[in-house]
DNA sequence: CTTCGCTATATACACACCGATATAACGCCT
DNA sequence: AGGCGTTATATCGGTGTGTATATAGCGAAG
């Protein structure tokens, strides 16, 4: 146990903040679908990027629809049947798109780290 | 209508952002939460806020237990019975964390806008 | 000591979201 | 032609969140 005396954990503020993108009020990018991006790059394949994500595979597609229907370029190409039974191609538009977001989270991370020492400082109790 | 060719409107794609502060894994502060102590400020009555916001009473009773429960001190306090049946007042900590928070939305929001024209450039499919 | 308005608390219902499941379509390969 | 693995699509059910509603408790003021 690290050095302590026989106060409890403070559990102290973390601040947590979330960026997405919307076109006509829906959701264009999300984490959970820059995830999928990600992870259909690295595998090929809807449902096994569904799985490794530990979405169901509805969600992964409806997502993946959702993207492609917003944007007015695809942003994943799908074929079914064939060699190995289809599979999941991230255009190149997606692969900006998910540089894009991904900068955006980043900047919010930065954001966050930067604010909580403040926070933590400006919503401490008055100790007496 | 304003000057237009034969072209839909745009639809451009628009950058959106939450903030919020957990404690223990629970929200400890939120919009929704930060209006809520704003009405209470200005009204002194936790169902009279409620009502101007849109809430059920009991979707404000129960920010507002979370958020007593969560911070070690009270940004709520309540009174039953009594000239005007009871009340609520925002503590002063209550005060100094509705502008911690807001202070950390505007911040955001400062973020959002100037990250909105790079992405709308980044993100413009090509056109032919 | 009754009245009044607000807080406190429980219950039941509606709705949206999501996961699980089943089935069809598809097209290369042997 | 048949098999196989993936995408495509519909349906069902559980869960969680919020609303609506009802009722009790409280305490100052008249």
């Amino acid at each position: 146990m690290p050095s302590s005396r026989t106060k409890k954990t403070p559990r102290l503020p973390v601040i947590r903040g979330r960026v997405w993108v919307e076109i006509g009020g829906a959701s264009a990018i999300t984490e959970a679908g820059s995830d999928l991006i990600e992870q259909i790059e690295a595998c090929g394949s809807l449902s096994e990027a569904a799985r490794r994500l530990g979405f169901s595979y509805r969600r992964a597609w409806l997502l993946m629809d959702s993207m492609n229907r917003l944007w007015s370029e695809p942003v994943i190409r799908t074929a079914t049947g064939g060699a190995r039974g289809g599979g999941a191609r991230v255009t190149e538009f997606g692969r900006e798109l998910l540089s894009s977001y991904r900068d955006l989270q980043l900047q919010m991370e930065h954001l966050l780290d930067r604010a909580t020492p403040a926070f933590r400082t400006a919503t401490r109790p008055i100790v007496r």
